[in-house]
DNA sequence: TATGAATGAGCATTCATTCAT
DNA sequence: CATGAATGAATGCTCATTCAT
């Protein structure tokens, strides 16, 4: 069945959107919020500047739609879905090698730089936390009950651990964008970066 | 001796300096870069608009002042100082529990906050890191390289786990202010954080 | 003979412009002209936003036909076609109580909130003079040229006398907008009112 | 004494303030207060658009105050304080030759083309009424209500006729703008008016 | 040196108008 | 003819910076 006019108009409609969206991830991201112009934004999408104010009804809801959409969630929750299959050297290399993926995961690079603004809105605050930090903090912790209850893992806090775990990685990449080339995790493959940060957390949670 | 004239004008320009700075690191912090105005850091600071522009040539450099003055070095630091009269659970509980002040140090939320700001800019990447992350990042490393060294620790990739736990840390104070109340990690004292940290480190790189 | 179907299709082509015109009085004369917006008045014509240009070729044009069309004219001049069988009084109770329905007379309302745009513009004064002003005032005139041949009236200078005159209705219409609730006129039946006014013009002010 | 530095700097301000007040009657009442620019309201101030803003939080505040400030009382009721030596001819003369300034007289003119603006905010309403209608019927009322106690006037509704006297003013100007060089009004001296007028109002159209 | 009024460039947002469907 | 998304010029307002006092 060709798409009727109405399915063909809604279309386009989503690809605008999505274009805005795009745009204004980058535009975000590359100048913060308030440095960031309408203008620019509308440029980067191919759109005109009034066109913005036809999918989104201000600057601030753009950048709410834009935490809203571009979560790290969907890419990172697929990991979980496999989780079943992997023993947990398997399971944490592909965390760690997943958001490993520092300097061309432009996605997470985004929402670091935007994180200032997130921190300092408490409805982003909320929508994010919301959206990102509670289903990976679940099912992070949810793993590793289960794998201490199978008596891999020796009994731990799992709150604490989820944290500081996922507090590392995050925290790395912090790192990594402070100190640019020169940072000696720019020095190795991501292989081995991985590798060593498994080892690090391994010997640690696992029971001897 | 008593002060001359001389003298005691540059200690009241040095006030004001130090008026202006920590009121521009509260406003930063608050608002952002972009979003906090001149005339709110005066009025902060208890001084005359224009009396900014006699301490700082421009708003940029007031902020380029504030991230070259206001690093978290400092206190951090003062831990390395007696190192070597540590044990190293000592110490590690000492790093934690000095930053484990997430909450009440307000100091280390401002960076944070303000991260965005340096992450943007690369002159002010270089300051952080040439001024915050490299000499942490370097005293540790020889830290860990001794006590490698010693037989304590596992001979390990020093530079990765130095920034793994650097991150570790980092990460942690984003995770408790993205969530807030909600997060596990403000359920339990900072001591038995700490703890449960150190516990989590430690097994990971002791020699068993 | 039924319509053909280029006539039904006039008629419906009438009532859409029909439906602007009234549509863009309302908003015109509850915004005042350039707060009005052609979104909301299409709207409120149950109308797309481009149909009104189909209709009148510009905002400016619309509100030139508002003008044109909603002159008070009609309803008033209605009372100068039975102006031979009344008397004096007759004719001034039905000319006062006519122009009295202040507060419902939406049509009044209308024309002296618009009555700022109208003043402002050549265009609209020529207008409203040749609808408006000019016929009422030489029907007036003529009215009382004849009471006056007749010797009813005293001689007058009827040109100012009917200015005068319609002048009063005018302002006494602003006034009880502008006084609102808490002005004597509110608290009166239109009987009275129209009675007091009618012998004030009638007699004068003046003790005899 | 000569003024101080703060005086002087407080009569710059007064000053300034009044060439923006002027300016921001011109241009209201030339375009209206939405096709009104606060540029242009600088420019013809001759300060800089955002000066303005130094002294009046926005557009309409400006309005507002534009208001507050050229309201016709003051010449108006200067009429009034030496009611008590005129005989009621004279005092209606002055009146009428007062308010007959039409073409002059700019204030009332202004005053007549932000009607609109006016009449369609209850704020600037209850601001004209309090300050000009109010004061201008009561003193009105009062000076009717003594002459019909001595006998000089009859007795009248005195609330009606001042409100129908006040009218006969403010609709007779609104006339001679919307009739211009057409109308009879400007083809007489003011004198002339003032004593058409006058007998009207004193004797009424009747013939006794 | 301290002040704060003046400045004007810059930006978010609105809205009349166009035009492809 | 009817529609409504796209357009971009226009405008109110903000705010870093300057400078006369």
């Amino acid at each position: 069945m060709a798409p009727t006019r109405q399915e063909r108009k809604e279309s386009i409609t989503r690809i605008r959107e999505q274009q805005i969206l795009d745009a204004a991830l980058k535009v975000f991201s590359r100048k913060g919020f308030a440095e960031a112009t309408t203008s620019e934004i509308a440029q980067e999408a191919g759109v005109a500047e009034g066109t913005l104010y036809n999918y989104f009804p201000s600057k601030r809801e753009l950048l709410v739609a834009v935490v809203k959409t571009f979560v790290m969630t969907e890419s990172f929750l697929k990991i979980f879905e496999h989780v079943g299959e992997m023993d947990y050297p398997a399971f944490l290399m592909a965390v760690l090698n997943n958001r490993m993926d520092f300097v061309e995961d432009e996605g997470d690079n985004h929402m670091v730089l935007l994180m200032g603004e997130i921190l300092r809105d408490p409805e982003l605050i909320a929508i994010y936390d919301r959206q990102v930090i509670k289903p990976v903090m679940n099912r992070m912790e949810k793993y590793l009950e289960n794998k201490a209850a199978e008596g891999e893992f020796r009994p731990l806090n799992t709150g604490v651990v989820t944290r500081a775990l996922g507090g590392m990685v995050l925290g790395l990449l912090l790192l990594t964008l402070l100190e640019g080339e020169s940072s000696p995790l720019k020095s190795m493959s991501r292989q081995t970066l991985a590798a060593e940060m498994m080892e690090l957390v391994m010997k640690g949670i696992q029971q001897h």
